[in-house]
DNA sequence: TTATATACGACTAATTCAGTCCGACTTATG
DNA sequence: CATAAGTCGGACTGAATTAGTCGTATATAA
């Protein structure tokens, strides 16, 4: 399985309408969720997250939200997956998590030729910025 | 998460095992599953789909088992997912089941903008081949 | 005929993901 | 200063996926 997590999509969703939305408006998580049909409190962890990663700026309080701060050119997806989940899309555990979590890790024979495969999603990930998700 | 599930690996390091072996060689189940301390169940069912799908040849019995009857550089990874997994490897539910499977799917903006990442992904396990394994 | 293999489906256990709930804190506004 | 509208963040539950196991059937070399 090769598949980005549904916390993902919301946060790309999310991130999307803040780009299209009036330069430097605040939208709140309600809204976005309602607008999509996404679960509130989900959006809302995920919009945390994004927050506490500086991508966007949070507002507490009445007439709170979320807004852009930065260029949307300079956001790459992998900074958005980073922030997310806590990780970087990584295609095995042991390149994640290092050699202690493969209980094969010796008689392992591909990790070193599958660097080449990881390589090619981590140049995916980082060219494509925020800007080019509209 | 965008990782390799298990079996994957597991196949991968069988087949590159093959593609290491004097050429034409049969090799057992068995023999991978403790050479590099796969659960052998496992690996059997892996190797039995990468049969069927004709990516390595199969023979029962006494002194069977499996070997490698293309050329590794004609086999690219997305081939060998395909086969061991039963699908492709796909970001978003959306782009593997079609619209159906996905509740927001009206709503959600963000489905024409993945294709391109889509289409690195496919590019990258499209043009590595199994002979780059190794 | 027997030992050694693959074939294949059903099943269980473990892990991860999606989603929910709840209480706390912050702040604009009447 | 009370209240409503927000974010903050952890704990929890249920669903889905993945990993691994088991049992039985079938093929075949010796």
């Amino acid at each position: 399985m090769v598949r980005l997590s549904k916390k993902v999509e919301y946060g790309l969703i999310a991130l999307r309408h803040m780009v299209t939305s009036p330069s430097g408006e605040i939208v709140t998580a309600k809204e976005v969720a309602d607008r999509y049909g996404i679960p509130y409190d989900l959006l809302a962890k995920v919009l945390q997250r994004l927050g506490k990663a500086g991508l966007i700026s949070s507002h507490q309080g009445v007439r709170g939200g979320y807004a852009l701060v930065k260029d949307p050119r300079d956001i790459p997806v992998s900074q958005i997956i980073y922030a997310i989940e806590g990780t970087a899309p990584v295609i095995t555990q042991c390149l994640a998590e290092g050699p202690e979590s493969c209980d094969v890790f010796n008689a392992c024979t591909i990790k070193s030729p599958l660097t080449k495969v990881q390589a090619n999603i981590d140049r995916t990930f980082h060219t494509m910025m925020l800007s080019e998700i509209v």
